[in-house]
DNA sequence: AGATTCTTTGCAACCGGTTGCAGTATTGCA
DNA sequence: TGCAATACTGCAACCGGTTGCAAAGAATCT
């Protein structure tokens, strides 16, 4: 079906060779060859055989990017930069969906089987030994949204969550409310965790503010709502910070249903930054995770990665920022 | 770095072949051999290289995933069950994302350089010549979200989006609105087209309901609050057909925010049911489209034709329900 | 036991390219 | 014009597998 590189030879009347060399960046061909090698190549439409080159140099410039997160629409735009991102540079991805049911396992001897010039995870929730296990094949990786770690074996771009915490906690202390809450994602999740971890430590510079701590089951709206609907039940806190945007959008609607008004009755502050944050009838308060530049740094890293392939392992936190909208008192 | 089959042919002390058919589903090997190379191949961690046999099998199981689609959400939702049903049938997603400043020629030649066996296109707003030039590289094509066709040159999955059109003005007639406006997507999208026709064939059924048309730049929350702000400045409608959910949710704010309340002032239908359509604190009446379903066909269409290369293209359309919720005064 | 058929195995060629090496053609320079 | 240096080009081996074919071995039948 394909036209091959042999056709293309035959066709100019050259070797294999010169018609590889001619499709080869920095190869030795003269002016003349180069000519006739082309006009043979464009009359038959030939294109150059990416897998069977891969076979010879080693590199097939597929990356493998591997989520569980195909329900956070922050993951749309992720999805979004870094497919665009790999384009630019030449490489493309080859997309993992690792929902529940799959085999991490799996994952990866698949992908090791397509020998994938590098991997990048991109989860806030996957628990490191994943990315880990495609370091020990002798795969680059890069774990994009992954915990901090003083010595990583890997390379780990994201947000520095415990700092979030404390951004968090220090924002509502300073507005001013003297008992709030967190409401946390999944327990399991590292980022959750590490929040969870700042926010405490915030609060242990504020005695006299009260804090209480609850978990949902999920960075989802289902189970922020729910969570929050049980927290209404009881004594809820003045303020709450929300695990994420989803789930605080979920908390907000629990809020509002309960006839309670936001801010007024009971502020909230989100994470991430997602677009939807910034609708005018969510008009959410929250802290940005700045998602461009994590993905373009998480690139960076992978490219140089394969440029020189035993380089240091390296940790790049960014910082957030509260964005301020509706859903939050103001500042005194 | 890589364990090849050669290693474990000696390590196993038998033949190449041996080790290969071992390895290969319906291949005629003893089971005495069977066992020696799977010693062999588990003590060195061997794991075949799947693009070096794509070189002789003519297959590599990787399908091209194009869309131009990253920022409406229920994307997300189609990426994830796209990549799901490939993986279950063990067929890896290589994602292309057509971006405005892509070329589209480029990612035709990107993706035949790869040697895709197959080329999902999952979008309602790409013209057909793209799948078209798939179909024309001797690519098996699936157009996901596309437009119907009296005599198509690819497979074609999705709604009937004239229906769909009818349905909305049918619907917007039975609740007794007797002015009411179609919203629609870009102008130039098939899928704006279409609603755009069914829903004036609808119309011409109820004279004496009045109608009027406008069209959104883009489907996307701003544009479609941009359209109804303006909407609002002049005669508005009783009630709009949205282009889509996302630009409903737009429109839906911009009533909202100039003091109007939906649905005792002006009703709003969208369509595509996305998750956050349901969500409380939106609770947009809408039209759904059966995501699951289309993705499902579409995989299943590219199995078919995987294993029958000139299988007849076939169109399959599916039906589309109102899902009610708050944003349309309830039938009389 | 001998003939016949079926199963298993290795050989070698091939898939579509790349690349080290050696030979040839060209060019530069004296 | 003669010689060394440089630029091209083709040969052939190789990347990691697959597969048709023929030979060898095992099983079945008479």
């Amino acid at each position: 079906m394909a036209v091959t590189l042999k056709e293309v030879a035959e066709r100019a009347g050259v070797s294999r060779s010169a018609v590889s060399r001619t499709f080869t960046a920095g190869a030795s061909v003269s002016d003349v060859m180069r000519r006739k090698v082309e006009k043979a190549a464009r009359e038959l439409a030939y294109s150059p055989n990416a897998l069977a080159s891969s076979l010879t140099t080693g590199r097939t410039k597929l990356i493998g990017l591997i989520s569980n997160n195909f329900h956070n629409p922050i993951f749309l735009q992720v999805f979004d930069l870094f497919t665009r991102e790999l384009q630019d540079r030449e490489l493309r991805p080859l997309l993992v969906n690792l929902s529940d049911e799959t085999d991490p396992e799996a994952s990866v001897r698949l992908l090791r089987q397509y020998s994938v010039d590098g991997v990048v995870v991109a989860s806030s929730t996957l628990a490191p030994d994943f990315a880990k296990s495609f370091k020990d094949a002798g795969v680059p990786v890069v774990h994009s949204f992954g915990r901090y770690s003083a010595s990583p074996e890997f390379h780990i771009v994201g947000i520095d969550n415990r700092e979030a915490g404390r951004l968090a906690a220090r924002t509502l202390v300073e507005r001013g409310y003297s008992d709030i809450g967190f409401l946390g994602g999944p327990k399991g999740a590292t980022s959750t965790q590490d929040r969870y971890q700042g926010f405490r430590e915030e609060m242990a510079n504020h005695p006299q503010v009260k804090a209480t701590y609850s978990f949902a089951g999920n960075y989802s709206f289902v189970e922020g709502r729910e969570e929050m609907l049980r927290l209404l039940k009881g004594a809820p806190a003045q303020a709450y910070f929300g695990g994420d945007d989803v789930l605080s959008i979920g908390a907000l609607s629990a809020i509002q249903d309960s006839g309670l008004r936001c801010p007024e009755d009971i502020g909230i502050i989100g994470l991430n930054d997602m677009e939807m944050a910034g609708w005018n009838n969510i008009n959410l308060t929250t802290i940005r995770q700045p998602i461009r530049q994590i993905v373009s740094s998480s690139i960076e890293l992978m490219v140089a990665t394969l440029a020189e392939r035993d380089r240091y392992p390296e940790v790049r936190l960014f910082s957030c920022k509260v964005v301020e909208r509706g859903t939050l008192r103001p500042a005194r």
